[in-house]
DNA sequence: GCCAACGTTGGC
DNA sequence: GCCAACGTTGGC
């Protein structure tokens, strides 16, 4: 079984979104790394934190699974959906993959960036690597323990999103 | 809103 | 195949 580290803006979609809909289509990858992810290493049952990034404080607000192997991302061919659409795919050739996710946990205190990059535990995750920028990372089992175990704890940060998202 | 860091594109 | 120019991501 494999973790990750998956990205969302909350505006576009967020964790809440998601608990509403219990399973949704991780759509709209348009980064080859991230997509070899997605395509070639994700498995039913592997873990995920749902990130919330261009969010103030950025921060881990949750677990989802993988449950659907990865299939094309037919937003890919929807002409009419100018954020997604891509010519150089086709249902004959696609170019673009995507999984179904569920709906597993909200944190009860939200995980923010700056606690995880202030953890000694975790401080060769991929995801704070410099100037990285992938929407999808994958986690080692302990790194993915560690943060569920910090969402255990209140902190300044977790209080402030509470506040943020239950304006 | 700024901008660093990175990925992608396209001319040569 | 190089690399400059451009676009995007995402923290601050």
């Amino acid at each position: 079984m494999n973790y990750w580290l998956m990205k969302s803006e909350p505006n576009a979609y967020s964790l809440q979104d998601l608990k509403r809909d219990k399973i949704e289509h991780w759509d709209g990858v348009r980064n080859y790394q991230a997509r070899n992810f997605m395509r070639d290493d994700m498995e039913i049952g592997d873990l995920c934190l749902f990130y919330h990034s261009n969010f103030s404080p950025p921060h881990v607000a949750g677990v989802m699974t993988v449950c659907k192997k990865s299939y094309p991302d037919f937003t890919a061919w929807d002409i009419n959906d100018e954020c997604h659409f891509d010519s150089r795919s086709t249902p004959e050739k696609p170019l673009w993959f995507m999984v179904d996710v569920k709906f597993k946990q909200e944190f009860i205190n939200s995980v923010s960036l700056k606690d995880i990059k202030e953890n000694k535990k975790l401080e060769n995750m991929v995801t704070l690597r410099k100037g990285n920028r992938l929407s999808i990372t994958p986690l080692s089992s302990r790194e993915f323990d560690e943060i569920c175990k910090m969402s255990e704890i209140e902190t300044i940060d977790s209080i402030k999103i509470k506040n943020k998202i239950n304006k």
